[in-house]
DNA sequence: CTGAAAGCGCTTACAG
DNA sequence: CTGAAAGCGCTTACAG
């Protein structure tokens, strides 16, 4: 068949296969109760034909699209991919399909993506970002399962939450610091998120001295400074990608990790184990929690109430933190 | 509203403002020609119900979906990124909007996306993957217009094709290092997909004594014999993940990037600018790449013909290479 | 400017 | 086991 040509409907199908349309239907979605002989010619005739079905109308009669959205902050991040792996998984054990949405990091854009998905007909949307407001939330709950895997400002109570313990993780990353002799601890953000604010937030509480520098201003520099004054020994980054941005720049001035500076991120990103020194970090079970998130969100498209889970990150030590 | 109430349809729209549904459809299309009396009745009546269009029967009827669908190889890959926000942006530029699938690196799965964006209903595909087989585009490239980006074994004539120009890049690295003053020159490599032969291929006809490791095997031990025993003093590696690699493992070996070994990798991702040295590398025009594919892609749903279009990788330095 | 009818391609009862 | 009818929620001509 070319494009050109009309696509065939389960009408030609049933033409070729001497059949009404009602047989064809049934034998294609492979139903009981349909003739061996009816069966095969029909099947024969739709794949003659090169027949498929129409996803459209498909979805518009059985009101369901046995499809479940996927949202994301941007593609970019690392962390994400094994969430949405965690997820797609769990999804097609449950007969789903997943479908991907993007926005960039920027909030309106999210937003319009989130309202996409809906508008599209998915059947329940996970999002994997934190950069949604309540207001988004609660509209999108009003119209179909929602579950957060990740840290926004506020979660409303009728979207299902999974994230991990922020608090416990920070906990692990300054306690291990502090085993390895470390008192001055700095602190290295690029943003003032919900998860980081968290974090930093257990690192004040856990730290005599804090020091808090912002990578996106002269911070980094300002940190270095600190460093080379022997002001500071050792820095907890908010993500990995700080960490190894710290790492990058300490080496361009000449200072060593972690002989001058022990370093220890958050995520445990692929880009832990690519730099050198190996970036000592704290793991969220990832995959796990994506698998959570969806048997959540399709519990709750089964009339389940939303639900929250906060899974327990754990330390891996490499090479940043001596 | 709530979720267990019934959607609102068109119908229950029209009833509340008292006209046809025809009219609420014409309204709520922003068709001109519809009194403003009515209009802002319509409109005002679906923002109280909180309607919101059924897309499952609008694309019935319509025909059409608006939809691009992309499909990646895996959600890890930090090349593509720009690629689909170059998709993105000239989609939204068009009036479509872009559904994401992907495949983790798996042919069987890869296909399986892709024949699910088609029977979802997308109007046209770009893959951004090398890893479908000519037959795979060759079904697809029958039910809608497909744009690959990328380098498969093989594009059949009836799909469009973005890719780089791998032997222009390959050369651009080669002459760098030997401008360097290098010679005895390696090639790091992790599969034998056809973008990696062709760099390979035009290593190989440019250097005298070519040497081949494969990143897979132990080969990434055996190079770095080699560097130490003085036989090789520059790896050219296939892409930037290799060339982060060997020099996350030259430094574990206590050899010097770029002392002991030059590097330049291929694709000029976040990473080759976040670990230290930096890596030398080549850059294709991704976000361009992304447009140019998705331009390509419209214009053969208006029935242009599948072209294909080469661009231009450039040199960028950093320290791996001296 | 507005409404009634037909139809998109399917599935879902309901007869036989 | 099979078929005819009705309907999913919308848009597209076509009248008036």
């Amino acid at each position: 068949m070319t494009r050109t040509a009309r696509r065939p409907t389960i009408v030609d199908v049933a033409r070729a296969a001497g059949v009404s349309k009602s047989l064809v239907s049934a034998a294609l979605r492979g139903e009981a109760g349909v003739g061996a002989d009816s069966r095969e010619r029909i099947l024969a005739a739709a794949d003659e034909l090169g027949y498929r079905t129409n996803g459209w109308a498909q979805r518009l009669v059985s009101g369901r699209s046995d499809l479940v959205g996927v949202l994301l902050t941007d593609l970019r991040n690392a962390y994400q991919t094994d969430i949405v792996n965690g997820i797609e998984d769990a999804a097609r054990d449950a007969g789903f399909d997943v479908i991907l949405s993007h926005g960039r990091r920027d909030r309106g854009l999210l937003r319009a993506r989130l309202q996409g998905l809906i508008d599209l007909g998915v059947d329940a949307v996970i999002a994997v970002t934190g950069h949604l407001d309540a207001d988004d939330l609660e509209a999108a709950a009003a119209q179909l399962p929602i579950v957060v895997v990740g840290r926004p400002s506020s979660v409303p109570d009728a979207a299902g939450w999974i994230r991990n313990d922020d608090e416990e993780g920070a906990r692990l990353a300054l306690a291990h610091l502090h085993e390895r002799g470390h008192e001055r601890i700095a602190f290295l953000h690029g943003s003032s998120r919900p998860a980081t604010r968290a974090r930093r937030d257990t690192y004040r509480s856990l730290v005599a001295d804090p020091r808090e520098f912002d990578a996106d201003a002269s911070g980094i520099a300002h940190l270095l400074d600190a460093v080379a004054a022997g002001d500071v020994s050792a820095v907890f980054a908010a993500n990995d990608r700080l960490a190894a941005q710290i790492v990058a720049d300490a080496s361009d001035r000449g200072l060593r990790v972690p002989g001058d500076l022990a370093v220890v991120g958050y995520d445990n990103t692929e880009l832990a184990d690519l730099v050198r020194p190996g970036l000592t970090t704290i793991d969220q079970p990832r995959p796990a929690m994506g698998g959570e998130a969806t048997t959540l969100a399709l519990a709750m498209l089964r009339g389940g109430a939303p639900a929250r889970t906060v899974a327990v990150p754990r330390l891996v030590i490499r090479g940043s933190s001596g």
